[in-house]
DNA sequence: ACTTTGATGTTGCGCTGCAGCAAAAAGCGC
DNA sequence: GCGCTTTTTGCTGCAGCGCAACATCAAAGT
């Protein structure tokens, strides 16, 4: 059942922020990848906003700590986390989000993009990524990891 | 029933590029927009290739005609071709396509993109549109125009 | 201790995309 | 045709995005 997570404006952003790090800690120790103090920093940052960030901006937010990263030190950072399936790629946006969800790695994605107030709700479609799957077949394309980006308004933003 | 068309590497380019701007033509007729020079030399270049073109591609492409061209003119042809759907954007490559297609506006595309040899099939879904409209629907996401840009190897790519 | 591997820092650069203003061309009423 | 408005183009400049190439430094293995 395809299912879709708008976080509500007033939700515990502590909560979801400080499971995710867990998550991402003991998957990094499983497949002995360092989460060092800088991919932290990054991947914290982007919990913290719950929106997409672009890379300067990551570097705006991280510069009040330590002094400012160079920008390839994000992208760094960045590339690591999204190896790891921590952190995806809105490419309409050309920014970055914390992956709050575990998926299966096959599982195609779907990114709902409020243009009004620039969440974005992750959800997974086993319907959708059925039907992509009969598309593809019919023309003979072999995909790889879709993802799907749809812009549109959020239930919350709809309210107003 | 959705499918995609892989133009076959040998097919006949010059009437498929014909076909394409007289329709363009026809269109921009019906809605008193114009088809300038510059705009209409962008369009034939996207034609030509078959391939997405990054704006500054494109450029090189047209000095060879005229003069070159300065990135501000590209864009703004590029954004009066999408304006009237002639042209997509491929969000993750940052590069342009001729639509080859005539679509109802609000129907969803999907864009096929072989990572072997770059070519673009664009597939309209049915299925996927349902879908789709379905998770949107359970998320109270109102959708605009969904774009899907899905990664892979073309068929022609696949026999290799 | 030494080597190998991986992470970070530094410099520099090319691509992407557009704002803001001025000049030229096209359409329109008279 | 003549002025007027609207559209299109040309020009300068700039900000964000993303990474290559090289040097340095820490960690992990033998």
């Amino acid at each position: 059942m395809p299912q879709a997570i708008f976080p509500a404006p007033d939700h515990d952003h502590g909560s979801c922020a400080s499971t995710a790090i867990a998550h991402a800690e003991r998957l990094c120790a499983a497949r002995s990848a360092r989460l060092t103090p800088t991919r932290r920093h990054v991947l914290e940052t982007l919990l913290a906003s719950h929106k997409p960030l672009g890379a300067y901006e990551i570097m705006d937010r991280l510069a009040a700590g330590d002094g400012r990263p160079a920008p390839i030190t994000v992208y760094r950072a960045l590339d690591f986390l999204r190896d790891n399936g921590l952190v995806h790629r809105i490419e309409s946006r050309n920014a970055f989000v914390a992956c709050v969800r575990e998926h299966a790695d096959s599982a195609p994605v779907v990114f709902l993009i409020c243009e009004h107030c620039g969440a974005v709700g992750e959800a997974t479609g086993g319907a959708i990524a059925d039907a992509l799957a009969t598309s593809c077949r019919a023309a003979g394309f072999s995909p790889k990891s879709p993802v799907i980006e749809i812009a549109g308004v959020c239930s919350h933003c709809r309210q107003r």
